[in-house]
RNA sequence: AGCCGCGUGGCCGAGCGGAAAGGCAGGGGUCUGCAAAACCUUUUACGAUGGUUCGAAUCCAUCCGUGGCGUCCA
């Protein structure tokens, strides 16, 4: 059976044939770092993550690229408008690259607590000048740019009228119908230099204010919101590659700006399959800056927000978004989240307690339960069912909690442990272990303190055990409450043992 | 205006033509010195109205509500 993604471009499922197998390029926008990341910038990254880690289980040889739009329309955040930032920045001798590295240090940090793998290649919008400026000037040569005050616009009616011949139009991947749009475009600054509405910018001259400027052809400027993607992504993975992939809310105009850009330079469609992830809603409303209703992820990580009653793990993070389907909008929560901060634990414990055990099974298969065994068997394989379709990561989390169930039930002895197959046994360590940590990414959160802890914690549960032998119940629900007061949860255990988590 | 999309129990979410996954919360129970955890068990749902079909949450139509794009934003 074989890996079948939604194709944003054919608008369903198709199954997936890498153009050069083993070898998958997969290109993934990435923030702009003017500013700090939110919620709702978590879902693409955790999302292609994902996509990424299962691409490689499956034996993949990817490469993975996201950028860093570092270039450009720029503000930080929580200030109004752009001359107004440039002035102030001027002022203050702010550099734009101190915001940058700012930002993007910020960025990674999040990125590692989430803990999404690191893309193979990171490119910046502003280590890449050379190239965008390389494209332009192609796109000028042959006719689908002209130049304006010194600002270049990329002419999309001519594009459209050639390029519809050869079946690419513009609009092809949002489903948008150039006509329909010429009617519709709203007033935006310098209007009058475009020949019409729909032409975008590939080079903006620069005022004299604004403080990233590059020389270029055509004077001093700063690329354009959509050349960065199609210079890079074609640099590191070619004129065509596999997957491109993003936020639904850039199929258009980025993504198609992208696909026409790249279409003139490299008479390809510079991607074949198109992944969109939905968006996070707040409130049923996106998450937006212009919504005022974003939630940093510093601030989701440290619990200070308005909006929050509580902090929430970068793990529960994670947990939340892989318990809904990628293309599905996901509804934010107090409620929602805690629910997802419980059943993490609760699989997570499951996992930990299963991940240790050594032996477990039935040599003699003949005095297993047939049916358990049956049981166990169908809800792993269904693991990659479910991820082949589509990455359906809410429907293997649904088989992770029966499987829970299961654990438990022979962790607490209301199963024999001799009712599963030995080799059933195996494979239920062995898949568990391989989707929740390898392919999903989820761990325990518990710092690494080099067993210290643990020592210590072990000889408050003898003490206690000792306390509980002799009655000296005063003694043990010091020690159990105490504990619990920071942090530390003790649980007593069916057979007289004692663990803990820490919260 | 237009172009897409969505509306499933108290909450979050799967399913998308054949008896409504899963998680959280709530109720009852087992276990426990008491708790917690765990396990067992259980209440509650397909926006509305028509249609197609032997059969619809799933397809079609209309309506209502709502979101995204359209404009910097994942």
């Amino acid at each position: 059976m074989s890996l079948k993604v939604y194709n944003s471009l054919k608008r369903q499922k198709e199954v997936f044939t890498p153009i050069n197998p083993p070898y998958v390029g997969m290109y993934v926008c990435g923030p702009t770092v003017s500013g700090e990341s939110h919620l709702g910038h978590a879902r693409p990254y955790i999302t292609f993550d994902v996509l990424y880690r299962y691409l490689m289980h499956l034996g993949y040889k990817v490469r993975y690229v996201r950028n860093l739009t570092d270039a450009g329309h720029f503000e930080e955040e929580g200030r109004e408008a752009e001359d107004k930032i440039s002035k102030k920045a001027v002022l203050e001798k702010l550099e734009p690259m101190e915001l940058v590295q700012k930002y993007t240090r910020l960025y990674h940090w999040a990125m590692e607590r989430l803990n999404n793998l690191p893309p193979a290649i990171e490119p910046t919008a502003t280590g890449h000048i050379t190239e965008q400026i390389e494209m332009i000037k192609k796109i000028i040569a042959d006719g689908y740019a002209y130049e304006t005050n010194g600002s270049v616009y990329f002419d999309v009616e001519k594009y459209n009228t050639d390029f519809s011949r050869e079946g690419q139009p513009y609009g092809i991947l949002s489903g948008r119908i150039l006509e329909d749009q010429i009617e519709s475009t709203r007033e935006l600054d310098n209007q009058d230099e475009k020949r019409n509405k729909s032409d975008f910018a590939l080079w903006k001259n620069a005022p004299p204010e604004h403080i990233m400027r590059w020389q270029s052809p055509w004077g001093e400027g700063f690329p354009g919101w959509h050349i960065e993607c199609s210079a890079m992504s074609r640099k590191y993975l070619g004129d065509e590659f596999d997957i491109h992939g993003g936020g639904m809310d850039l199929q258009f105009p980025h993504h198609e700006c992208e696909i026409a850009q790249s279409a003139v330079c490299n008479h390809k469609m510079m991607a074949r399959y198109w992944m969109h992830n939905n968006m996070i809603t707040i409130n049923g409303k996106k998450m937006g800056k212009s919504y005022n209703n974003v939630i940093k992820l510093t601030e989701l990580f440290s619990g200070e927000h308005p909006l929050l009653t509580q902090a929430y793990a970068p793990m529960t993070i994670r947990f939340f978004i892989l318990q809904s389907h990628y293309r599905g909008t996901l509804d934010f929560s107090n409620e929602a989240l805690q629910g997802s901060e419980k059943a993490l634990k609760r699989l997570l414990e499951a996992h930990d307690w299963l991940a240790q055990q050594q032996g477990l099974g039935n040599d003699d298969a003949a005095a297993t339960d047939p049916e358990l065994n049956g049981k166990v068997d169908k809800l792993l394989n269904e693991f990659t069912e479910f991820m082949n379709d589509d990455i359906n990561t809410a429907k293997v989390v649904a088989n992770m909690f029966e499987l829970v169930s299961v654990i438990n039930a022979i962790k607490d002895k209301h199963l024999p442990a001799a009712a599963l197959r030995k080799d059933i046994a195996a494979q239920l360590q062995q898949q568990m272990k391989l989707f929740v940590e390898d392919i999903f990414g989820l761990k325990n959160e518990r710092a690494d303190n080099n067993g210290k802890l643990d020592g210590v914690l072990q000889l408050l549960i003898d003490i206690r055990k000792d306390a509980k032998s002799r009655k000296d119940f005063v003694t043990s629900d010091k020690i159990r409450n105490e504990l619990s007061a920071l942090g530390v949860q003790l649980k007593d255990e069916k057979d007289g043992g004692m663990s803990y988590t820490v919260a």
